[in-house]
RNA sequence: GGCCCCUUCGUCUAUCGGUUAGGACGUUAGGUUUUCAUCCUAGAAAGAGGAGUUCGACUCUCCUAGGGGCUACCA
């Protein structure tokens, strides 16, 4: 039997989570859920600097918003915590020295102005890609190129150094992703990179391949921005003798005009939130909206953002999370990076609300109706959400139909331009009083009525109805005229017509 | 610049050598509707370019072009 399946999302916490990051957690959870293993979240906040307050939580709670639920996290615990790198800091040292005692890496005393002028001088040679390798190191301060005296003095005095891997000069380093078959890459195209910064802590990766061993990680599945130092990842494995294991790069979300991969600031720009919930920067206060303050149904969004870079090979497109759990493989997930189309994550949620049942949405728009102060006059919710479901996108956007809670306070002036015409008065008059007759105010009674009144005028739908809307509703559209009179009733519906008749008086 | 990855309708994608290249969003037209929305019907819309391999390439290989990512004591 091979081993049980674990992977984890491993976000650090520099700020909000973006859309990219919850499809690579969505990714990791449906490949977890789907071969029975185990999704985990660890915080990678080994860069102390850039640590920003609330992260962690917004990461938390956004995970949670979405259905995505890890089976260990910092907050949840588990047997291979602890899973905030900031708390294993004392693990990485010994591993640092393993790496150091085999000979795979060494300590560099290098300043950073030393290897800036390093890096100016390369470029000044014509080299474009400065590196710290095994050409460069020899002219560098570190365990490489000086003696074992000047080192140990070095250390004794406690002059500030970094640990960097030592890659070898000239090997073929091979790793099969996944997603793009195999992945070649010469040593001599990755550098000395620092595997333990100077500060005490290990950078990502280091830390990531520590931890991913430490804690079993059978498939590591993250962004393709990673792909470049995979290489690297692999060579450590080999250095630690570890088994590696299986690598997926996913393409990346790109911004829908233009080019380059979606960020923070294209979501303000184009309309549409990048982030999973709302986010307040701590230190600007800058406001970057969210999906689910918009509005959206998480469902929708899990459901569009699956979809961005991965198919089931079918004509099915609305999936929920548990359909998706069943139905994911990584097979099928795609090479290329994707343009986002907001429009279609809006259908998405369209979709999903005409899913809900009445009773839901009822829930949903009073408290909508709350934040908006509006009473709902005893008016039958149920039968609001009905008539408006078909033609919203967002439960808020039932708030048209708040012209069964208030009078309108303005008239559609395209209608009363087009449509109010010297007849018009006597013709709302005669219709206030067909109104009046009816005895049982249904939408049925009111449209009978109403189609008899204009066979015995020898009137057209246009020359009536736009006007009996206008001054009901205030607007030009909108749901059945007779199920909305129906709904506010008789006496308000004259209310409003008489109201309509005398404003177009004074005109 | 260097290294790596990618390339089918405007967008997301199906196709795993032989298809009228299919679907969805969007879009256009028509129908339904008092209107708008919904809904229904129909339409326009794609294999970056060039070489090969093959009886046959969207599909395999190479080159070119374009796009993207990486290039920190950041992840």
């Amino acid at each position: 039997m091979s081993k049980k399946v674990r992977v984890r999302f491993a976000p650090s916490p520099t700020g909000p989570l973006h859309m990219g990051g919850v499809r690579t957690a969505l990714y990791n959870y449906l490949f977890a859920k789907a071969n029975n293993g185990d999704f985990i979240l660890r915080i990678e906040d080994t860069d102390q600097t850039r640590y920003v307050p609330g992260a962690e939580e917004y990461i938390s709670e956004a995970l949670k918003w979405c259905g995505i639920i890890p089976v260990e996290s910092p907050w949840i615990g588990g047997q291979y915590g602890p899973y905030r790198q900031s708390d294993r800091k004392s693990m990485y040292r010994a591993y640092a020295d393993q790496l150091l005692e085999s000979g795979h890496a060494y300590y560099a005393f290098d300043t950073p102005e030393e290897l800036n002028e390093m890096r100016e001088r390369m470029k000044a040679a014509g080299v474009a890609a400065p590196q710290y390798n095994a050409i460069t190191r020899s002219t560098m301060k570190n365990s490489v190129s000086l003696s074992e005296d000047e080192v140990a003095k070095r250390l004794e005095l406690g002059e500030p150094y970094v640990i960097r891997v030592k890659i070898p000069r000239n090997e073929e380093i091979k790793l099969k992703d996944e997603i793009r078959g195999w992945v070649v890459v010469h040593s001599a195209n990755i550098d000395d990179k620092v595997l333990f910064k100077s500060d005490g802590m290990p950078t990502y990766h280091l830390a990531n391949i520590v931890d991913d061993y430490l804690m079993k990680i059978t498939h590591v599945i993250r962004g393709e921005e990673w792909l470049p130092s995979a290489p690297l990842h692999v060579l450590l494995y080999r250095f630690f003798g570890w088994d590696e294991p299986s690598f997926a790069h996913l393409p990346l979300i790109l911004k829908p005009d233009g080019n380059g991969k979606l960020s923070k600031r294209d979501g303000d720009r184009l309309g549409f939130p990048v982030f999973p919930l709302q986010w307040k920067d701590p230190k600007t206060g800058e406001v970057s909206s969210g999906y689910r303050e918009k509005g959206y149904y998480p469902e929708a969004f899990i459901n569009a953002l699956a979809f961005l870079g991965w198919n089931p090979g079918t004509e099915k497109e609305l999936f929920t999370l548990e359909e998706l759990c069943e139905a994911f493989t990584l097979e099928r997930v795609g090479k290329a990076g994707a343009k986002y189309d907001a429009d279609k994550t809006k259908w998405f949620n369209q979709q999903y609300l005409r899913g809900k049942t009445n009773g839901s949405l009822v829930r949903e728009f009073t408290e909508i109706l709350k934040g908006e102060n509006i009473d709902d006059k005893g008016v039958d919710l149920k039968q609001v959400v009905g008539l408006m479901k078909e033609r919203a996108t967002f439960v808020s956007d039932m708030l048209e139909g708040r012209y069964l809670f208030e009078k309108p306070a303005t008239y559609d002036e395209k209608t009363i331009k087009k449509k109010w015409k010297e007849q018009s008065a006597e013709i709302t008059t005669n219709l206030i009083f067909e109104l009046d007759k009816i005895e049982d105010f249904t939408s049925d009674n009111i449209e009978r009525s109403f189609k008899a009144f204009l066979d015995t005028k020898s009137l057209g739908f246009g020359a009536v109805l736009p006007i009996y809307r206008v001054f009901v509703t205030g607007l030009g559209m909108g749901p059945s005229m007779f199920a909305i009179s129906a709904l506010i009733g008789k006496a308000e519906t004259i209310t409003r017509l008489e109201t309509g008749l005398n404003a177009m008086n004074g005109r």
